[in-house]
DNA sequence: ATTAAATCGGATATTATAATCTGATTTAAT
DNA sequence: ATTAAATCAGATTATAATATCCGATTTAAT
């Protein structure tokens, strides 16, 4: 077993870029997404609402609702879905699982890891949804 | 919740890097090793088996017992612990978790994660435990 | 032989994540 | 008003990872 992002991120994720890529202002129902990403509509559903709250996505109840981009995709980074969910243990853990690792008491990799991990967190600080859009949109037809 | 490595695979590295530090041919009792690093006996105690079966780790029996590593510690690379504890899905598996990500049908951040994810494997399998014993052995001494 | 201390194998318990279910509420159209 | 279709909140279930427990076996020393 081996994991970056927990399978709430990973949908997370998905389900904003696949926003991202539609372009519109209209919201999609999460019944919609999921059927669009095949991945279980009870789940993102409640993927959907825990990013509305976090004020990533905007929410529209009742007949004819459904979720939105909270804001323009080239303002949402990458790195912000996955702090709304997975918080940022990613970069702030130890790789070995030693406690205590900073600088002061490092870890024996911690150097060379602490290196790679900058480099995946600037990729996703950096990135923005907006630059996925026609990627996105291949892969879903792909699947 | 984000996890590089198991538990399993944390602590096998944790194991096999003090062992490495250690720098002898007698076996260690799992106890022994469980205090060092302040983790649970039981629990290493099954990882050392499992690495045993992988024929990274010789363990003796019995009284006097105990476990080292089963070749020299410049023969075994970081890798060959993560392969035989978590396997290479976390090389494998698409990071936003869709279903045949590859070249042909990338998913929207295969290029940009996957220059990541080859420096990772390739630190991985550079690095043999030997490298590590100083920074290893200050550690531990700081737990 | 007996004892002590270890690995080893298998079962069990615990915890966290993933997924589903149920019912309440909201909202648009008829 | 009523209906239909959606979000939302909370409970429940399923599954996997983590951790522990128990007893059998092995081995060295007395």
């Amino acid at each position: 077993m081996t994991i970056i992002f927990s399978k709430k991120c990973e949908y997370g994720l998905q389900a904003c870029l696949y926003l991202a890529a539609l372009n519109t202002m209209e919201v999609i129902p999460s019944g919609e997404i999921a059927k669009k990403l095949k991945i279980p509509k009870e789940f993102i559903s409640k993927i959907l609402q825990s990013l509305t709250a976090s004020g990533l996505i905007y929410s529209k109840k009742g007949k004819l609702g459904g979720f939105s981009l909270a804001k323009n995709p080239n303002k949402i980074k990458l790195i912000d879905i996955v702090t709304a969910i997975d918080g940022l243990e990613l970069f702030e853990r130890c790789v070995l699982g030693f406690p205590n690792c900073s600088p002061d008491t490092p870890c024996p990799v911690h150097d060379k890891w602490g290196e790679l991990r900058t480099k995946a967190y600037q990729m996703l600080t950096e990135e923005t949804l907006d630059a996925f859009a026609e990627k996105t949109l291949r892969k879903i037809k792909n699947l």
